[in-house]
DNA sequence: GAGGTTTCTGAGGATTCTCTGAGCCAACTC
DNA sequence: GAGTTGGCTCAGAGAATCCTCAGAAACCTC
């Protein structure tokens, strides 16, 4: 992680760009935040991203149009948008030319991290061919495709067994406390308590870990990990 | 992708030139952008380009002229036109000798790369042939003569249809979110909602995977992808 | 401008997913 | 071994998402 790829987050709410801030300093990117468009701007300009998260409501300018900005300076990263989920669809239409994508609020920072993943890859002609694969003895999860198999055989999970999955599997062989699961794979604003996470595991469970050996364990009191036996 | 085709894209609307721009970069060609006559013939001797992308009304010289300018400066690389749709149909139409080929705005994505590409493999001698097919299985889907078949037997497709199979076929395996699709396949200034495409995903199965195994996937709360089974 | 085709819209209905809560089981504590 | 705590599983309500269809609107052709 000499030279990690760099990541500008634009977002008026503070809390929201810091949240995304720390998850992606987390995932190995070089982050750095701005909170108006004219930040954004400058920012670009002096921290050459390779990627920018933005959110189109920006209270001084509209994020279609910083895009406009950003391309007649010159500035050819792909963008991912954050946009309310309500209104506003049709702003959105239009924006993901490109390889660019976006992602609706409020989201999970999990699958923020694997949209930009993806669009990195897709970016990245350089025939390097890190995969979207993450794997873990026979189990194997594909981003692009959101195909998972185990044992070489597809597993259907639904989209928030898919996150779920993910999370444990980019961190295999770390126990993580539920708290720590419940802030990644579920949406930021979620209110409801950790019974649901439970539930999850176990439908994992029946889905994935039907074989031996298992790699979804328990640490009781602590949380859960993913792990293969050695 | 060590040695990408180069594309000069002449528009004088910056949005344009630079959506153009994006998409054509992500399809893995190499591209520069002018926005006047006057920078496209600097830009065609400096980067020598291997088709032209050319807006027909550009401020400083019609596209008509410019072109003749270019044979005269020695340039012989093919041209796809933009127009606008009302007007000069003909005057295009007397445009495209040679292998050029024409659109009219507002053109999608997916049907000006398409084009891109039809061109510069007509173009092209180096015997490279065949390669207009896209194939998933035992379906096929034909650039130049628009033909598709599954099985063998031919499928008859609207030209929307036919946008939308070519743009799911080129990004077979991975998963496309709504937005992706819309902004592809549909003309760039399309305003309605996504309720088309769930519409148009609807008759494409219904001409296409009418015979098993269905090749068309819904990726619940994601998007649709074409993936063939293992 | 009549007739046919294609595209788009909207609503109804079907399906699938998410979350909750309760009951049960397992593991730890004393 | 009884009590306590933590974790697992299941069923069901409500919500989200998707599919399909019919008809309106736009478009093309003759």
């Amino acid at each position: 992680m000499v030279d990690a790829t760099r990541i500008l987050v634009v977002d008026d709410e503070r809390n929201i760009a810091e949240l995304v801030s720390m998850a992606l300093k987390v995932s190995g990117f070089e982050v750095q935040t701005a909170g108006t468009a004219r930040d954004a701007r400058t920012a670009v300009r002096e921290f050459r991203p390779a990627l920018i998260v933005l959110d189109v409501g920006l209270p001084d300018m509209d994020g279609f149009e910083l895009v406009q900005r950003l391309l007649a300076d010159g500035i050819k990263a792909p963008v991912i948008f954050l946009t309310a989920r309500d209104a506003t669809e049709e702003k959105v239409h239009g924006l993901t030319v490109g390889g660019d994508d976006y992602v609706t609020k409020p989201f999970s920072l999990e699958e923020l991290v694997a949209r930009i993943r993806v669009v990195l890859r897709r970016q990245d002609p350089s025939g390097t061919r890190s995969s979207s694969t993450l794997a873990l003895a026979d189990l194997e999860l594909d981003d692009e495709s959101y195909q998972v198999t185990r044992g070489g055989r597809p597993v259907e999970l639904t989209r928030t067994e898919f996150r779920l999955l993910r999370y444990l599997l980019v961190n295999s062989g770390r126990v993580l406390s539920r708290a720590q699961i419940l802030d990644h794979v579920w949406e930021y604003d979620f209110g409801g308590d950790a019974s649901v996470l439970e539930t999850y595991i176990s439908y994992l469970r029946h889905k994935v870990d039907v074989v031996d050996p298992p790699l979804i364990h328990t640490v009781r009191g602590v949380g859960y990990v993913l792990r293969a036996p050695r």
